[in-house]
DNA sequence: CCAATTATAGATATTATAAATCTATTATAT
DNA sequence: ATATAATAGATTTATAATATCTATAATTGG
């Protein structure tokens, strides 16, 4: 019952990359890793994810890097969150009771309040 | 990010407790075995976590079983996660970014509401 | 075209944790 | 005394997250 450190990786990446430049420059994992201390072939992976959802951009290359796509202010904590995870079901009941097992609903309910706190969540609310 | 089968195991196991014969009687960990299908040795290893909890009483030897506690019905889903997989934190940090790490706050948030919707659901609120 | 730089992909290794089993021990009723 | 039942500790198995390594593809500047 944990969020993933990538996702951890992520959030903190895309923060400094807000704080630096916005969306004006490229910034190669090399400066990112620097920046938070994580090896740069993780780092670069964990980046992939959150290119292949579209909220950066990358550019291989020397001058190459990554970059905030221009809609980063409406990224959600969640969206990254699924970007690097997937869409999580945070609790699997092992047994089959079905639609009406009562244990199940009440997590499903729980886990919609932890996404919905993510979900209203901006990136942008975070530099404020 | 995932609740530990054993919750579920758990969860399950006191509320055939609860439907059978309520606090009255002692029920062998073999019958719960049965009801469930989850081993008998695995489940009775759950099982004396929520004991150690004082949620359910215990006693050895023949005639013995799991027996409910009187104050049951107060007892919270939250508290059996709690019993059986500790205080977790959903999300740890790998930065030591502060108090006022605004990334740490957001999943403190939400995690809060998670927590709080499991609080405020008691057992005796699964069974009606 | 060449050399340096940078992201990506795939395979693999490492660690950590949950899930489950096994054995021995202790307690209780008849 | 014997059968039943929980508990404790050690150990195994399974699974997923974390991380590294190597090779490949793309881009820039000379």
């Amino acid at each position: 019952m944990k969020f993933s450190k990538a996702t951890d990786y992520a959030l903190h990446a895309l923060m400094y990359m807000i704080h630096r430049d916005g969306e004006t420059t490229k910034i190669p994992v090399q400066d990112l890793s620097l920046a938070l201390n994580v090896s740069t072939t993780y780092l670069s992976k964990v980046l992939t994810r959150i290119v292949k959802a579209n909220y950066i951009s990358s550019t291989s290359g020397a001058k190459g890097g990554y970059r905030l796509q221009q809609n980063w202010e409406n990224v959600s904590v969640y969206d990254i969150v699924v970007a690097i995870d997937g869409v999580q079901t945070l609790f699997e009941d092992s047994f089959d009771h079905g639609e009406e097992c009562r244990i199940q609903a009440t997590m499903m309910e729980a886990q919609e309040n932890l996404i919905n706190t993510l979900k209203n969540k901006k990136l942008k609310d975070l530099t404020v």
